[in-house]
DNA sequence: TTGAAAGCGCTAACAC
DNA sequence: GTGTTAGCGCTTTCAA
């Protein structure tokens, strides 16, 4: 099929020997059009490859028929796991996703402004909260259009994301059902200004599920990898070397508890008989490296947070019920020595 | 600032006591425009704060500032980073990325189709072609709109990639010289239909490279991990377990390496000593795992593809030089015993 | 069930 | 330099 100019609705009218009223309702499948007029106005618009103009409707209608998706930066498997699932969604209502990318190309991150949020044109957004900041949490509690956040919840805007407590209890309770009870934490510190939301949800549930247990949760036992890879290996080579190190450590996500396998492997503590480690998310590389962890899938998450604002916006369809959280257990915890 | 309606050009004209062209020239900064009209007509707009509406600016002007990128799916490492990549060109021009991921829910994959290339109504296309078929790259052939491609060359399409013998004779060379004889490369084969370039180019380069330094390439020495971890730890314990097992492995991406890296382990394989390993990419947690590797920069890529368009668009502005690839030694590559 | 006409918010050609 | 006019390709009344 040749490309030719782009056939316009006149073009699909005058081909079916109908009005372009008629075409546009026809092609939208609105009532009151009679089956066989339908059926001429498919063929003639299949024979033109015809695509309607998104612009001309978004104008028309004053709907862009677009949901944007702010993150800090796609390049995290998380956030673009979140992206795709949006994507999904949105495609099959005919939606298309408005990416709104904060990362800068300094491996910076621009702040989240009104100007941003709007640029786009979205009919809706969702956004992913982890880091935000004060004033950007404030501005999407001020934005009239719907928005769902996923990940790290702000207080007076709808938010998806998995039970915190319950995940990081899963994993405690595992390593201690094991034998452990010198569990320690690799997690991560509030920082400046930035939603805490998970990193301190993690970090009390691991206190509370250890207290819970009747185990301690000395301080020397936790330590900040800020969620990164290096940082979390450090932080663990400093929390495996002290005076009685744990047996155990619950890492606040699989690429935090990637970085306590490299710690592990330069002490040359054996896993899991001299270390038991295990994670929160089912990161692509996890079964490979053996990692216990509990999965969450930020693609469904992605996905749901779609369906919630796409029904707002008067598109049918459910949402898709949310998968419940389930420990895997790997090769990675095991009793301790 | 209280949000209220969109203003629309009409009131900023009103406001600022001007037509609703003044404006519109103004506010693109278009020549023949008094200053202190522009003054007046941006006070307006700010005092509004106006945004213009997108859709009604493509409607007008047959153009809707829109470059779609075509990815297999969006969680991976590189094709994420070269997302961003475009996102930082096209917006920095007033542009805007229309994602095209091709990712199924269930972990397939949908095929490329007209449709899908102009369901977005871009301008031009950024199109990863690592995975496409030969229709699909047919496709891409009879697309008038202009088309960059991002890694995995297609035949008659303008693309943007990373010399790949070069890359690939870069690591033979820095293992050979460190006194290793018996190199073995774990790859990729060619999949049913899909576009061999990367694979191929990187195994054929090994195996030029071997000869040339009068070294031998084993057929036992390669094996296939399609470049994903689980498979190339899997394909790397069976080159491991041969016979005359290789001093040193050549992985085609970081992701093959790691895998490598994870086989090591599970022999008892002590990294470098035993087995040294090298990669191509640098990924993001290649540092961590002081994995050795020739650095290239997906998202600088995804920049120079996204500028080469807006070129062809008639945007100014210049297409940044390509940063040379470079080798990187760190701790994984290392003498034989 | 269908058509005619008006208009969405902007830009571009042409006057002045 | 600036205003006027006529669309861009759709959707949506309102009539018929």
């Amino acid at each position: 099929m040749v490309q030719r100019e782009r056939a316009t609705i006149h073009e699909v009218a005058a081909r079916a020997g109908v009005s372009e009223a008629t075409v546009s309702r026809a092609l939208r499948g609105l009532q009151h059009v009679a089956p066989e007029t339908v059926e001429q106005v498919r063929r003639a618009a299949a024979e033109l490859g015809y695509t309607p103009s998104r612009s001309a409707a978004a104008l028309a209608t004053g709907r862009a028929r677009t949901v944007s998706v702010i993150v800090p930066g796609v390049a995290s498997w998380f956030y673009a796991a979140v992206l795709e699932g949006v994507d999904d969604a949105l495609r099959a209502a005919g939606y298309t996703v408005g990416l709104v990318s904060l990362s800068a190309p300094d491996g910076g991150r621009r702040p989240l402004t009104a100007a941003e949020l709007h640029a786009g044109q979205a009919e809706a957004h969702v956004v992913i909260a982890f880091e935000l900041d004060d004033d950007e949490q404030a501005l999407l509690r001020a934005t009239p259009a719907p928005i769902v956040t996923v990940g790290g919840a702000v207080e007076g805007v709808r938010g998806i994301g998995i039970p915190e407590e319950e995940a990081a209890g899963m994993v405690v309770e595992h390593l201690a059902a094991l034998g452990h009870r010198r569990i320690g934490h690799i997690g991560a510190d509030r920082e400046d200004g930035l939603n805490p939301g998970i990193a301190a949800a993690r970090r009390d549930a691991w206190r509370a599920a250890v207290a819970r247990l009747g185990l301690e949760a000395r301080p020397e036992w936790f330590a900040s990898g800020a969620f990164r890879i290096e940082a979390s290996r450090d932080a663990a080579l400093r929390v495996l070397t002290g005076p009685e190190r744990p047996t155990a450590i619950f890492a606040a996500s699989d690429v935090s508890a990637f970085g306590v396998l490299l710690a592990a492997q330069a002490l040359g503590l054996r896993v899991p008989q001299d270390l038991s480690v295990a994670g929160i998310d089912d990161h692509p590389y996890s079964a490979a490296h053996g990692l216990t962890t509990v999965r969450q899938s930020p693609r469904e998450q992605g996905a749901r947070a779609a369906a919630m604002l796409l029904r707002e916006l008067g598109v049918r369809g459910p949402v898709p019920p949310a998968t419940p959280i389930e420990l895997v257990v790997r090769a990675s915890t095991g009793p301790p020595a």
